[in-house]
DNA sequence: GTGAAAGCGCTAACAA
DNA sequence: TTGTTAGCGCTTTCAC
């Protein structure tokens, strides 16, 4: 069951008015007399009218709706990221839809087919750990969708684009551990489909090297469900302490990844920092509480939907098609702490 | 700029048919023939017809969208819950569109207005921290539109209801400090306007009624912007801290609350739990991993969500107006760490 | 300054 | 079995 609302046919029949002379009225035209302006307005308020959106989306084909797609909600990042994302969309006017693909490449074709059936105005995507195939994105973005990446982007499709400096990132976070006296840091990675990962291993490659660290390709793994469940995550540990000349350091290149390599040091009893160091990215809250509080790479996810919902906002709302598109990449922090700065040297 | 997609008007008129003909072949009407109807659904097909959502909507006036009003989405409790929301809304073809109050009663007046304008089917609301007056839902209840309450609820509304074992949730965990030997066990809780704060402080005090411990009311604080800032945390633990008999155990009874708690004793140097004892409602993730790692009453989250909208979609779904409502009470979970086990005797 | 009518995409009552 | 028409709520051209 549901309410009837106010129309401005219902108005227009009280008023004695056409409909048309109240939807003008309404939408101030000047071409309407004070007089029946505020007439009908008066009465619009009383009856505390409000236009319906749908019919309005009929017939401007405008949903003023924008697709999210994100692998989890709950996980901190992108529920930053959506906060960031929601706070200008709603001062904007738009709804924001969101859909998680659970880091599955199927389910994120679901997704991304359901949102695009529900006429949204634009798409924000991130990318699952599995995607490494974007042809449902490229069908969309070809009839004319805008779309806007964030942190795991496509770089084949030619839009808009925010991510981090993930190589700065990992670089900043190997160099340190290196730093500390680390000389077997291992690198435990999301699934190497992401140009995140890619880039991020690039940055801990750069930076074993500027260390004078020879780079052994054993001590990095890939974690191609991005460590959705621990077990995936204990398993190339398992591997990495199984080496003959184990790692000393782990650097995680996920918040999921890293919150379950703290949680295997602590089930093996392994000394964090002295005998391994960890540093990881994370946007998790409470890390400095953690045992031993873990030095972080934190990503500005916030700001990050912030750039990507104003981005795809320019894109909706441009009048001419945009040719000229944008990677904006925003700094990492490193956030340095008690897990990687304790080896026994 | 949008791309335009393949109506039934083009289907029709390439296949030389009427638009009804063509809807119905697509609806698989009984009253159309089997050549008819595959030359159309064929053609669909080939041009990747999809129906316009909105037409419908307009038509049904029913939006498949349900509006979710909550505090904040990166806070694990609740983005946990729209996680269990999604899952159902998705599988039953309902777009979930999210809003954030940031515990700001005016924020959630106007998210409930806009949502409400936004024409959905229903909405799902968890109200502010500084929700005290619900004209805002009322009216909207008395129009038709479908509620359905989960975590904080405003009783005075008559309509389905999903919350937490509340009372047994604060009951289990000041018990169980009080049997760990703590005798002057504060409460830090979130704003006395929510049913949820005085049922936990019910909770509370029967606890300590029945661990014959006497009930001080100095022991009792309230946050009233529900623990968002830290300094708020922050200035009533001071308080606490400051009293002639100081506290030995604390008992916060929310996310937020429980993590600037520890935050709090971390800074201050109190030794956990020998000092002080803690339990605090939470979801976090990695509270094991704390130090200590923390005793935590958790919340089945997912579930409520699961729940919430499922109840929601009864009363949209339903024929005839629902008069029997239900309020669901989910259990809590007290998981016993370190945190409350150690009490210098 | 105001009204009539068409149309956005779709469905359904009514005709044929 | 198929087509015609009206209508969901709104805006906008075209008349008056």
């Amino acid at each position: 069951m549901k309410y009837e609302a106010v129309t401005i046919k219902d108005i227009a029949k009280a008023l004695g008015l056409s409909t048309s002379t109240v939807s003008r009225a309404l939408r101030d035209s000047h071409e309407i007399s004070a007089k029946t302006k505020s007439l009908v307005r008066n009465y619009a308020k009383d009856l505390n009218y409000r236009p319906n959106p749908i019919a309005l989306s009929l017939k401007e084909k405008r949903s003023h709706s924008i697709g999210v797609v994100v692998c989890e909600i709950a996980n901190s990042f992108f529920s930053q990221i959506i906060n960031g994302i929601e706070s200008i969309a709603y001062d904007k006017g738009y709804n924001v839809i969101i859909s998680q693909s659970h880091e599955s490449y199927s389910r994120e074709v679901l997704d991304v087919d359901y949102l695009a059936s529900r006429s949204i105005d634009g798409l924000l995507i991130s990318v699952s750990t599995e995607t490494n195939n974007f042809g449902h994105l490229q069908k969309l973005h070809e009839q004319g969708l805008p779309i806007v990446f964030f942190d795991r982007i496509i770089n084949e499709i030619q839009t808009h684009k925010v991510t981090v400096d993930n190589f700065s990132g990992a670089y900043d976070a190997t160099r340190h551990l290196a730093a500390e006296g680390y000389r077997r840091i291992a690198n435990v990675s999301g699934s190497d489909y992401l140009t995140n990962t890619r880039e991020r291993i690039a940055g801990y490659r750069e930076a074993l090297h500027d260390s004078r660290l020879p780079y052994d390709e054993q001590l990095i793994k890939y974690c191609i469900h991005g460590g959705k469940q621990y077990e995936e995550v204990e398993e190339v540990l398992d591997q990495l302490f199984a080496l003959p000349e184990p790692p000393d350091a782990l650097f995680s290149s996920a918040d999921k990844i890293t919150s379950h390599c703290m949680r295997y040091l602590k089930m093996k009893e392994l000394k964090v920092p002295e005998e391994v160091g960890i540093v990881g990215f994370s946007n998790q809250a409470m890390t400095e509480l953690l045992n031993p509080p873990l030095t972080i790479v934190k990503q500005p996810a916030f700001e990050m939907g912030r750039i990507a919902i104003e981005m795809l906002l320019q894109l909706i709302e441009s009048k001419k098609p945009v040719k000229q598109f944008e990677h904006k990449v925003l700094p990492t922090e490193l956030i340095i702490r008690d897990s990687s700065t304790g080896k026994i040297k």
